[in-house]
DNA sequence: CATGAATGAGCGTTCATTCAT
DNA sequence: AATGAATGAACGCTCATTCAT
């Protein structure tokens, strides 16, 4: 565990360090989607096989850790937006963007927060944040040309959106894993234009569920 | 804060205990509102002029106070329902309700995890739970028979409703606080049967505001 | 409840005060016996019906509470010292006096404490104190004089004696209440001369026993 | 304190957790002997020089620091039992053990309760006081069958015998620090067959030493 | 550099004691 | 005189963060 590396250089490389950075984020991720941005530090560091100090050589603080986790996951978000771009209608891209940011959110207990954690300084995460601002008004506004989507939507309602799936997903993971597709779906019928509408996908929770859901969900 | 009360009693009556215990609750409410239930009860007594002592005289625990708070807030939302009922019709009635709870809910910070019943399964607050369930079960019912709201729709996606609209009222207060009207409407129009729609209250969030939601939303 | 008293006197009588002192002793001597002296004062008042002001109107504080129970459970010892006195022979009333020394301390948790807690100033449990030990004094000396009890036993034997008979009991208390005789009766027969000696009475303790006996020892 | 080891190792080991280790076992093992278990880590942190959180990383809580001492001390009763095993005769072997069992317990203020198996029945801890138990189960036999002892003692008499010893070393510690020598032999006596008696070691308690002793008894 | 031992402020909670009513 | 509401220091314990090794 002390001894040089494989590839026989003696001196610890940067790619170490790399390594190790992508090692932490990537527990990080796993550990605070699983248990809420509540885990500690320590078990992060221990789930990663790293001591805590490595950590934090790594990453300022708990809240950096969380920024760059929002910077992981925001790559998610774009490369949605991107492949949204393509789509063979912008309504069709704009629902498939939607649908697949909720997914991504979903099972990411917690990462409602992470993304939203989004770190004000990170001039990256500034341009990220735009450019994914500019795609979704491109795309809206081409989906609102067609028709497709309702002509007082916009990019900014994304977040919202976002917010709004991320605690009923954090609330009902453990009980009903599936249930943020039903509420996805009632939203997206509201960011229909009026008639084009599909039917809620999933039963209605049962109250047992709902109270485990809204017991859950501060994080 | 120390004058006589406002019947005109003259009596010193032993409701200076009632007094503090009011004026706990509303500290509570207040800084759990502002705070989210993170808030110490160090904190909330400090606030509130008293000892920690008197806030553990009066409730058992932290759990305690904010169970106490949901009935508090709860009574709000049966006193809705009630009111929905005799509505002119079941769909305004659910309508009225909804625009109610969401209303209720904005500006508590906090306050969904209060809604969510917070604490023990207190006998009152489950028998409270159900009713609401029921007369909620009923509106949407008869709601559904006038073709006001979609079929698909149950009992239980209000509290889901009311966890998204908190989700979006607890990012946004603070920036854009009448946010949450636009995503209450947006959601509501979800509801509606096809062809039913209003167009969204207020202008959408500019970039600065989502980005303060999201900061602010984890609570 | 705040009405004039029966009798006619419309000022609450130094009797009222007496009766409550009275009551709260007995009640403190009660909860105290079953709880330990880690009974809060506010458990023995509500227990006795009063307030806990009312408590620290008659004792200064809960050491001054203990110390007044200590002399009411010491008269219990100089009456048993008195009947010795008179006993056929002073051996016999020795061991009488032993045996109901160590039945009163056994069905009395936490009172080898509350025997104990002593109370430095009172002059009259000074005199009490003294008295008892003169009594006892009194006694050994004749019935070693009668060669009934080993010449080496003094007066201040006897609060060791309950000592390590207490710690037992306390220990016992609760999976073997009878426990305490075993080892009065091994005792004892280390005091006798050589050659009297009796049977253990009661069956050894098993092993869960003991563990539970000190386990529950610190009280 | 900071010096090298004595195996001459220079070599920065990763020994200082473990003399830190010793350190906490050491302090709190002193602490809890002069004040009792009631002692607080706080306390025995602060006197060791070190923070709170250092304790709670070596113990997972206040039992567990007991149940680690307890080990400590069970160690040096097994040791004085596999000693008594070899003895001349069981009889000696018996009455070494429990004046070294005394003696080890006397000056250690509150050990009993550790002693006692604080903390919960750890797997390590109950295989040793089983095993214990059993070394005691047969030297006692043997004794009885030598006729050293009384016929109806019992292994499970020996803790019993060391909570009284207990409470009388607890209480005359300071004032009559080999006062326990007294009641150890005094129940010894108890113990032999009659006619083996040995006179009781030193003078009786003084008054004064007594109520001393009473005082001190609770902890 | 990496490690993980150490830190200590802070949390929820209890209870002996005081004092306004 | 009696009440019980109020107090706040103290406890056991957690965890983000620092720093010696």
């Amino acid at each position: 565990m002390r001894g040089p590396d494989a590839d026989g250089c003696a001196r610890p490389l940067r790619a170490d360090a790399e390594r190790n950075r992508r090692l932490i984020l990537d527990v990080a991720a796993r550990v605070f989607a699983e248990r809420g941005l509540g885990a500690t530090l320590n078990d992060i560091a221990h789930e990663a096989g790293v001591g805590v100090g490595t950590v934090y050589r790594r990453f300022a603080d708990k809240d950096a850790l969380v920024e760059a986790l929002f910077e992981t996951k925001f790559a998610t978000l774009v490369w949605l937006a991107r492949a949204a771009e393509v789509a063979p209608s912008a309504g069709e891209g704009l629902r498939a963007f939607l649908w697949g940011a909720a997914e991504a959110r979903a099972g990411d207990r917690g990462l409602a927060q992470v993304l939203a954690g989004g770190g004000a300084p990170g001039a990256e995460a500034s341009r990220n944040r735009e450019m994914l601002h500019h795609l979704l008004e491109d795309l809206i506004g081409r989906a609102q040309a067609e028709g497709s989507v309702r002509g007082d939507l916009a990019a900014s309602d994304v977040p919202m959106f976002m917010l709004m799936i991320g605690a009923v997903a954090d609330g009902t993971h453990g009980v009903a894993p599936d249930a943020w597709r039903r509420y996805t779906q009632l939203v997206l019928d509201g960011l229909a234009p009026p008639a084009a509408r599909e039917p809620l996908p999933g039963p209605p929770l049962d109250l047992a569920a709902v109270f485990h859901a809204m017991q859950d969900a501060p994080a």
